[in-house]
DNA sequence: AACGCGTGGTC
DNA sequence: TGACCAAGCGT
């Protein structure tokens, strides 16, 4: 008797237990894959999702979103968190507009080359927005491979290898591997999580290398978490804050406001100028860029 | 290659 | 209740 094998039972694992999530429904197209694939990089889904919605109403196409002002981008950004990725994903959508008469190319090479599109979204976009077999592996996928795999508790580090483990799992036919894409980072997701995983409803229990060694618990170094309270970061989401909630310029004390220490105060305002999520009027206010 | 980059929910 | 976590990218 033969076995199935792991790729088969993770697709069809998805196809009982998957979320039902708007950006996987029947004709969405690349451009609405392209803003999930960036809203989600470090977002969770319940976040996400209204705010997809509403831009995907707004900025149905490339060319629309890139047409806008940027601050607006910005603004409708909201709070889902590095908001350099809204600036990113503008610049990418006048690339897209400019040099790819406003199509969203299909080609993970060309999709690398645009700002704010890494190795894990170019290939999410190939494989999600226009059925491509690709690997494609992001932190999920990796925590499975890592398990299943390896035997190891926690996921390595990214690395070169990573693409072939994960083709290795892949179905042999077409659309199931295109599936199994998605399957497998759902199964992260949802099953194979980062704190205790749920092996009782996992479908490759049976054939996990992790499972068979005996769970055993994480060797290497543990990895830090990243502080938040009194760094750059808070004080750089102060101030943004602020400049989104006004409806135009901003003066000086009303952004001394938001933090005490003058010093981060001022080099939380300088990097935002930097960035280019904020600009400076003529006449010494601080708003969103035009 | 390690680090910086937001925000809020969960246990 | 604070540590941990969430579909990465650029430098």
């Amino acid at each position: 008797m033969t076995h199935a094998a792991p790729g088969d039972l993770i697709v069809d694992w998805y196809a009982a237990a998957a979320r039902d999530l708007p950006w996987r429904a029947p004709g969405v197209d690349a451009w609405a894959v392209l803003v999930s694939e960036v809203m989600l990089q470090q977002t969770p889904v319940a976040r996400v999702e209204p705010v997809w919605r509403q831009w995907l109403a707004r900025w149905p196409t490339p060319a629309t979103l890139a047409a806008e002002p940027t601050g607006e981008v910005i603004r409708a950004w909201g709070k889902l968190g590095y908001p350099r990725r809204a600036l990113r994903l503008q610049a990418a959508a006048a690339v897209i507009a400019a040099e790819h008469d406003g199509v969203v190319p299909d080609d993970v090479d060309t999709l690398e080359s645009l700002p704010g599109i890494g190795s894990y979204t170019a290939r999410a976009v190939a494989c999600f927005g226009y059925g491509q077999r690709q690997p494609v592996v992001d932190t999920n996928v990796r925590r499975v491979v890592a398990r299943l795999v390896h035997g190891r508790a926690e996921a390595l580090p990214a690395r070169a290898s990573d693409l072939g483990d994960v083709a290795a799992l892949a179905p042999a036919d077409h659309d199931r591997a295109v599936r199994f894409s998605v399957a497998v980072m759902e199964l992260g997701a949802l099953v194979c999580v980062a704190g205790t995983p749920r092996c009782g409803v996992c479908p490759v229990r049976g054939v996990c290398a992790w499972r068979l060694a005996g769970s055993p618990a994480h060797d290497g170094p543990a990895r830090k978490v990243q502080k938040f309270a009194g760094t750059d970061r808070q004080v750089r989401g102060r101030l943004l804050d602020v400049l989104r909630a006004a409806t135009g310029p901003v003066e000086q004390p009303e952004l001394d406001a938001v933090w005490d220490d003058p010093v981060q105060r001022g080099r939380c305002l300088d990097s935002l100028l930097v960035d280019g999520l904020v600009v400076q009027t003529d006449d010494a206010r601080f708003a969103l860029p035009g």
